[in-house]
DNA sequence: GATGACTCACTTTA
DNA sequence: CTAAAGTGAGTCAT
């Protein structure tokens, strides 16, 4: 907390004492280009009273504080997207399923969950289309007409419902979320009111390292910001440039967004790598220590503010960095007990690591990669696509299978959780490469087990995994196989019931889109049994939680055998965080939960 | 195969 | 209404 009338903090804990130091070497290195006469020193900061919800706008300023969430009527905008729309009578037209109180901790959930089920399902429609145009500009679009937005006032500080650590793969997601409200530029700013004087201070940045501006972001707790503009001219201090000083005069805090190289881009996408794709890691909150001008590369002025980050915060950019390393050499993960449980047998090894008490090593298992499938029955008949079968082919018989259309986009995400996904098998005349084959092409994640604190081992990624990605098949044998008293106490039992409500959960963004919602009540549930206590892979690691990262999927595969049971991403998962599914309710013998989520049901079955 | 330069069609906010 | 801020995905060359 600052000093007596220095920086009388608004949430306490994370003010540091106004150091407003005079704007060193400002006079001499700036030219008058830069707009900006520098006073003596900058003005001492009064107390800095913090008010939220801060007013850039007469509109902004008549709604009440707490119409923060994305329930606010919603406004239709000017109508110059026409696809199915509601017409102008029916305002409130969001389905049922997205009415629930005002205050919704879950609301920044709720809007990342819409955005990529309507990106994927786009995606989806654009590729049968052979059309490929933006379709996270297009899913922003629909999250704008219907008013589906998290965090919509903006605030220094934290954002509620993000976490340090979240990652995003749009730009558009960190606009959705209320993180920073610019499409497109580096630095968003708010105007915060100062005693009697509103200022505009930057909130947030995002250093992408594109665009030719030269940040220096290795370090993991500073980091040197450029300003932005002045592609061919002197930046000058306007605008945002204007907003990052005021930050540093204030001592406001800055939230600070990383633009990152996606480590698994061009292994994960089978078609179109290209321009590797990036990931935006929230890594809390900084503040500006100083600013100058530079000369840029291209000879022109930069500004350039080192921004420091404030201490008591997650790990997150740092653990990014780690977990790279150890996969550029996986000798310098410290606490590994073994160095590969898999030993071989898997595409990358995959150590057990113990931080926490002195147990050793999970008991022995056999590990197997994969589930053999049976041979082929001959019953169902494969597709007889040439090489990989493409999106819009009404001939592909797995498509039609699938109701019609793949089930997987272009880079290998499923787009919607459906009974049964069919992929190809088999009797298929596609190859390996083919798209609808995305579980049969081994793990692509660099998987850890590691000890938790109360729950035994834990299975979690090296890499960050995109919502909707293959994560890895649940291996075991089937229930049946085994005798009555191994089952009593099998904690490695997988016992699943497909449920529609989980499916409508996950896919509920086609309703925007004017698509009837899908008919797959009719199908009856697939029910699954299966024990990895002799045999089985990763999946046997993975721990319960009532609010999960990750969704099991049955997967029968063109050439017959029952269908399998495959782990999928149900959110963005950033690296090193624990992966785990809803083991559910209604099995043989029901355990006490202790994943210490919000919604915690309080127990699910033994495994 | 990977990477990087280039191009194209866009967005939201102030 | 317009200007100002780059993004994401594709293509082509190295």
């Amino acid at each position: 907390m600052g000093k007596a009338g220095d920086a009388a903090g608004s949430s306490g804990g994370e003010e540091e004492p106004l150091d407003v130091k005079p704007l060193r070497s400002l006079s001499p290195m700036f030219p008058p280009s830069f707009g900006y006469s520098p006073s003596v020193s900058p003005p001492r900061a009064p107390p800095f009273v913090f008010i939220s919800p801060f007013s850039p706008s007469a509109a902004d300023q008549a709604a009440p504080p707490s119409s923060d969430g994305y329930r606010t009527p919603p406004v239709r905008r000017k109508p110059k997207r026409k696809k199915k729309k509601i017409s102008k009578d029916e305002p409130a037209a969001l389905p049922s399923s997205f009415s629930s109180p005002e205050e919704d901790p879950e609301a920044v959930e709720v809007v990342l969950m819409t955005f990529d089920a309507l990106r994927r399902r786009i995606l989806q429609l654009d590729e049968i289309n052979n059309v490929t145009r933006r379709p996270d500009m297009k899913a922003g679009a629909t999250m704008a007409d219907y008013d589906l937005r998290a965090n919509k006032t903006k605030r220094v500080g934290p954002v509620p419902g993000v976490a340090v650590g979240d990652i995003f793969f749009f730009r558009m997601e960190l606009l959705l979320v209320g993180l920073h409200s610019q499409s497109m530029a580096g630095i968003d700013s708010a105007v915060a009111r100062f005693g009697g004087v509103a200022e505009a201070v930057a909130v947030s940045v995002v250093s992408s390292g594109a665009g030719g501006y030269e940040d220096q972001t290795d370090a993991v707790d500073s980091l040197v910001y450029c300003g932005q503009g002045g592609a061919n001219l002197d930046q000058k201090l306007e605008r945002g440039n204007l907003a990052l000083e005021r930050s540093f005069c204030r001592g406001t805090a800055v939230r600070v967004i990383r633009g990152l190289k996606d480590p698994t881009s061009s292994s994960a996408s089978s078609s179109g790598t290209g321009t590797g794709s990036r990931i935006y890691l929230y890594d809390g909150l900084y503040r500006v220590s100083e600013y100058w001008a530079d000369r840029g590369r291209t000879g022109f002025n930069v500004l350039k503010y080192r921004l420091l980050r404030q201490p008591d915060q997650p790990a997150a950019y740092a653990t990014w960095k780690a977990a790279e390393t150890w996969k550029r050499n996986p000798a310098a993960r410290p606490a590994v007990r073994l160095p590969d449980l898999a030993a071989g047998a898997e595409p990358f090894p995959i150590c057990v690591v113990n931080e926490v008490d002195a147990e050793d090593r999970p008991a022995p298992f056999l590990y197997a990669a994969a589930f053999s499938p049976p041979a082929p029955a001959g019953g169902a008949a494969g597709c007889g696509c040439e090489g990989a079968c493409v999106p819009g082919d009404g001939g592909c018989a797995c498509a039609r299978r699938n109701g019609g259309e793949l089930p997987y986009s272009g880079g290998g995400v499923l787009v919607q959780r459906r009974a049964v996904v069919y992929e190809c098998g088999g009797l298929c005349t596609c190859s390996v490469i083919c798209r609808n084959r995305a579980t049969q092409k081994g793990v692509k994640l660099r998987f850890e087990v590691f000890r938790t604190r109360a729950r035994g081992w834990g299975l979690r990624s090296w890499d960050p995994v995109r919502c909707g990605a293959f994560v890895c098949e649940f291996v075991g044998d089937p229930v049946g196989e085994l005798c009555k008293e191994e089952e009593e106490d099998d904690e490695y039992m997988f016992e699943g019931r497909s449920s529609e409500e989980g499916r409508r959960k996950w896919n509920y963004g086609p309703e925007l889109l004017g698509e009837a919602a899908e008919e797959e009540a009719v199908a009856p549930p697939v029910v699954v049994a299966l024990t990895a206590r002799r045999r089985g892979n990763v999946a046997r690691f993975m721990n319960h939680s009532c609010s999960p990262n990750v969704f099991w999927q049955a997967v029968g595969r063109g050439g017959g055998g029952p269908p399998q049971v495959m782990f999928f991403a149900a959110r963005h998962i950033p690296p090193m965080t624990e992966l785990t599914y809803d083991y559910g309710m209604g099995g043989r013998k029901l355990k006490n939960c202790s994943c210490g989520s919000s919604n915690c049901r309080g127990f699910f079955n033994q495994a």
